[in-house]
RNA sequence: GGGAGGUUAGCUCAGCUGGUUCAGAGCAUCUGCCUUACAAGCAGAGGGUCGGGGGUUCGAAUCCCUCACCUCCCA
């Protein structure tokens, strides 16, 4: 026997143990339909958030809910080196014993890192393990793994060898934190409060002054002009002219260029090509020289004289001060503009001159965009084309060098004459050269980008190794090919320029094909206020506390539950116990699921074996209406299930099914189990009673299986007997059969449940406790009459009666309530505890209701244009309403009037 | 500035292609119940002129326009 109330957590762990050692969740090609998904990999140095539990637990769902439909399923696993965050926790360590990533030198380094990575990485592919996720474990990747490490570093020379890759000395977004570049992509533009400094450049032949208006007076060191906007008739005289720049002494020419806007401060701009992203554009275009004032770690170099060694916002005071002194700031104001910041250290961004190798983007866009737009791959929702078609229309070239030491290094080779070519090692680049043997080459000291590794990802993690498609090894194409594409991908929509897109060109490139077919985004989970959740807010619980305490089961569903397709999800976070109160609907609904099968088993102790005797949910000669209701329900839950998830309406299979499970099956079903148990003739109806109860509960642990796998596969076990090595996920999944969905018996049914909660608000209105049992009379139309009667006993005793009378042309007993629905009169015999008045005023008063709105249903019928153009099954409707109103109007008022 | 999404009960949200008893659920509130699966439960109740305005239609929370506010993405 199952214990009271369910026990997650020893559940959870054994369960999942048994899963990797009956290898239920490792797939291998066959004969089969594959049915394929792609982890993102997390970074090496996370940790499980609440948005992994969402991401993951829907890839879970559709993982478990197509390996229940016998398909062939392998959910890819893997982990990424994450560049910059990776390094960034070593040099921490490092900084703590006093050292430097210099201190230790590059291959130290390295080794430093690979160190840590096995002590402290992945630690979330562990946690993952406690939500319960069914990924292929024994075929996790990682970034860094030498096929990975192969496939980038082909990929690089091919493309570089195309002619797609490329060196250049362009303006970047530098991170001064992490000393390297960063792609467009990887950084936030915030709002933020500044100045706005207007300051007075003279004229360099004395006749005057210039005032120009700048955010970063600290750059000043570095101008090489200023700009006036041609058209701007104020200024034309002057340009030609030069004018010296305060403080540094210099002469600078005033250029025309259309960037000035006459309308934005004085209408004059000075001109920093090595320090602004549109002045850089600006120095091309007027072959303008391109110093540089500030250093790598954002301090001031020697051509800021004494300011020389700043850092960049410590001078920028110190320049302002020294040119007030000099009289030289005409004015001051506030101003709020955007800048950039790097989304991994925070730190603002500095726009940097420097070389730096870049993918061209465009000849790689093209398919990829055409792949989205002919449907070839669809997203869900699908809003987010729109997105990707702005993007990758106006793609911009992917800067991929990073200033990092941990990462895939880039395989280019610098002959001392200044050429350079990509090989795969420096014997190769040489002959690529075409120099001498012995000539000594350097390779570049950079790595790549880390999403130049993961946008292989869909063909890495078969174990591509960058060859061609054709010379694949054997073992690896036949992955490719029965896995690829795969069917969906679940991500974050933040990403999908920098993974989404790109996996998408460089499949296509690479692979000849697309390399998923639907990618899901994911909603944002916030806090209650709206907010982002995030470690410094203290709005970010850990996942694994939460479901310590309420069951990884629990939290599973209330995800999906609550997430529904482009939506934010909100999440009531209390920040002081780190706690989610709403985790208890998943709980309880765990709790319920778990009892349900409790009452089963003590139901059919001695009686019915569902170990050994067949269950089903299908409908016998014997079947009564109540049980070709559960059924026709159950058919019709799987039914809209099914659809459910595949348009990825997660939350509304989750919805369905807590309906149906806990309305439908426990609130009336287990109850109507009680009634006819009781009430049948021997054990033999008995057990066929059981039978479907059994089925129809079986149907409901496997359709729930792929939301809460744990209680799932534990009451399968504890209720049906089933041998430990086998598990409800590899058995078949549910098939709705429309034969046994009958919308008749729905309606019947509900017709009786209506008259059953009809007479429970009555007793609940007179205060009569269900301990208490009341004669209760029931005068029912005659189409329905057979029904009510062969359901008698199910419906006294949801009633609670202690008598029963139904039939049709009954009179009203005396010293009893009435009451009208849908056409059935129900009386309560409660003899002298009615208020005669009372109750007298609420049967005109409901029969005043209903008249109120048959005047508007009267109204709609008279209309000649509903007449015309309605659907004629609706105006029969409307019809048979009336009439059922009217009847129960004349039903009120002629108790009412016998009211005594 | 361009684009996307949202605005339904105190809170969080359902309500798909307009029409099955004047809009549903969970939580919260109130009232009764330890009714032999479950008090993590059962039975009931109160609570909304579906953001404002206009339009299409016999009929609009649902379609169109417009305004307001909120969120996000891009520049």
């Amino acid at each position: 026997m199952l214990p009271k109330s369910y026990n997650p957590s020893e559940s959870e762990n054994r369960w999942y143990s048994l899963w990797l050692a009956s290898k239920m969740m490792a797939s291998q090609p066959s004969d089969r339909q594959p049915y394929s998904i792609l982890m993102p990999p997390p970074n090496v140095t996370g940790i499980l958030h609440f948005g992994h539990v969402l991401n993951h637990t829907i890839q879970d769902v559709y993982i478990r809910w197509n390996r229940l439909q016998g398909r062939e399923t392998c959910w890819f696993p893997g982990l990424d080196h994450a560049g910059i965050a990776t390094q960034t926790k070593v040099e921490q360590e490092l900084k703590k014993e006093g050292k430097t990533r210099h201190d230790l030198g590059r291959d130290a380094f390295i080794e430093r890192t690979y160190e840590w990575k096995e002590k402290y990485g992945g630690i979330i592919l562990e946690q993952l393990r406690r939500l319960g996720n069914s990924s292929d474990w024994d075929r996790t990747l990682f970034t860094m793994d030498p096929s990975a490490v192969d496939a980038v570093r082909e990929v690089f020379i091919q493309l570089f060898d195309d002619g797609l890759i490329y060196r250049g000395k362009r303006i970047i977004n530098w991170s001064p934190l992490a000393q390297s570049a960063l792609s467009d992509e990887e950084v936030v533009f915030k709002e933020v409060r500044e100045h706005l400094y207007t300051l007075k450049y003279k004229l360099s032949d004395g006749s005057g002054e210039l005032l120009v208006a700048t955010v970063r007076p600290e750059t000043i060191f570095a101008d090489v002009a200023v700009a006036v906007n041609p058209r701007d008739e104020r200024y034309a005289h002057l340009i030609g002219q030069t004018v010296v720049v305060p403080l540094s002494g210099q002469h600078v020419p005033i250029i025309a260029d259309d960037y000035a806007d006459p309308t934005f401060g004085t209408g004059v701009v000075k001109i920093t090509p090595a320090h602004d992203p549109n002045d850089y554009e600006i120095g091309l275009r007027h072959n303008l020289p391109m110093p540089q004032c500030i250093n790598a770690d954002a301090t001031l170099n020697e051509r800021a004289g004494a300011f020389a060694g700043m850092d960049r916002f410590v001078a920028r005071k110190a320049v302002v001060l020294a040119l007030q002194e000099a009289e030289l700031v005409a004015a001051i104001e506030d101003y709020t503009h955007n800048v950039g910041f790097s989304e991994r250290g925070g730190e603002a961004v500095e726009p940097y001159l420097s070389d730096q190798w870049f993918v061209r983007m465009q000849p790689l866009a093209e398919p990829a965009l055409k792949a989205v737009q002919n449907g070839e791959i669809r997203f869900y929702p699908e809003h987010w084309v729109k997105t990707y078609e702005h993007w990758m229309t106006n793609v911009r070239d992917w800067c991929i060098s990073r200033q990092l030491w941990w990462g895939h290094r880039i395989p280019v080779y610098y002959a001392p004459d200044g050429r350079w070519t990509a090989a795969r090692s420096e014997e190769e680049a040489r002959i690529k050269l075409a120099l001498p043997e012995g000539t000594q080459l350097v390779q570049d000291p950079d790595v790549l980008d880390t999403w130049f590794s993961s946008w292989l990802w869909p063909m890495t993690t078969m174990g591509w190794a960058g060859e061609k498609i054709e010379e694949m090894p054997e073992q690896s194409r036949r992955l490719f090919d029965y896995y690829v594409p795969t069917n969906l991908l679940v991500t974050g929509p933040d990403i999908i320029f920098f993974w989404v897109a790109r996996m998408i060109m460089a499949t296509v490139r690479f692979g000849g094909r697309v390399p998923f077919r639907d990618v899901y985004f994911t909603s944002i989970i916030r806090d209650a206020k709206g907010r982002k959740l995030s470690k410094s807010l203290g709005n970010s619980p850990d996942p694994l506390d939460v479901m310590s305490k309420y069951g990884s089961d629990a939290v599973r569903f209330t995800m999906i539950y609550l997430a529904p397709l482009g939506t934010d999800v909100r999440l009531d976070i209390d920040v002081k116990t780190q706690d989610i109160p709403s985790m208890e609907l998943g709980r309880n609904f765990a709790n319920k699921v778990w009892n349900a099968a409790r009452f089963l088993q003590m139901k059919s102790d001695g009686l019915f074996d569902p170990s050994t005797m067949s269950v089903g949910t299908t409908p016998s000669s014997d079947s009564d209406e109540s049980e070709r209701w559960i059924i026709s329900r159950y058919h019709s839950t799987v039914a809209a299930i099914t659809e459910a998830l595949a348009e990825y309406r997660i939350t509304e299979y989750a919805r369905t099914l807590y309906d149906f499970i806990w309305r439908d099956f426990c609130d009336w079903y287990v109850e109507v189990v009680k009634v006819r148990l009781n009430v049948a003739a021997n054990d033999e109806q008995r057990r066929a009673i059981l039978s479907v109860a059994f089925g129809i509960f079986e149907g409901a642990l496997k359709l729930l299986h792929p939301v809460m796998p744990f209680v799932t596969e534990e009451l399968w076990h504890g209720v049906f007997g089933t041998d430990e090595t086998s598990s409800i996920n590899v058995t078949s999944a549910p098939v709705s059969n429309s034969t046994y969905i009958d919308h008749n018996v729905e309606q019947r049914f509900e017709l009786l449940q209506s008259v059953v909660e009809s007479v429970r608000r009555q007793r609940s209105d007179l205060n009569i406790p269900p301990s208490e049992r009341l004669p209760i009379t029931m005068n029912v139309p005659s189409d329905i009459a057979d029904i009510f009667e062969q359901q008698q006993a199910i419906i006294s005793a949801f009633c609670r009666a202690s008598t029963f009378d139904v039939g049709t042309g009954l009179n009203k007993p005396s010293g009893s309530v009435a009451d009208v629905t849908r056409g059935v009169e129900t009386f309560l015999v409660v003899e002298g505890r009615i208020d005669l008045e009372k109750e007298k005023a609420r049967l005109l008063k409901e029969a005043e209701r209903l008249k109120g709105l048959m005047k508007g249903l009267q109204g709609k019928l008279d209309n000649p244009g509903f007449l015309a153009k309605a659907a004629p099954d609706v105006i029969e409707g409307e019809r048979k309403k009336l009439s059922d109103w009217t009847a129960a109007v004349e039903s009120l008022e002629r108790n009412a009037a016998t009211m005594g």
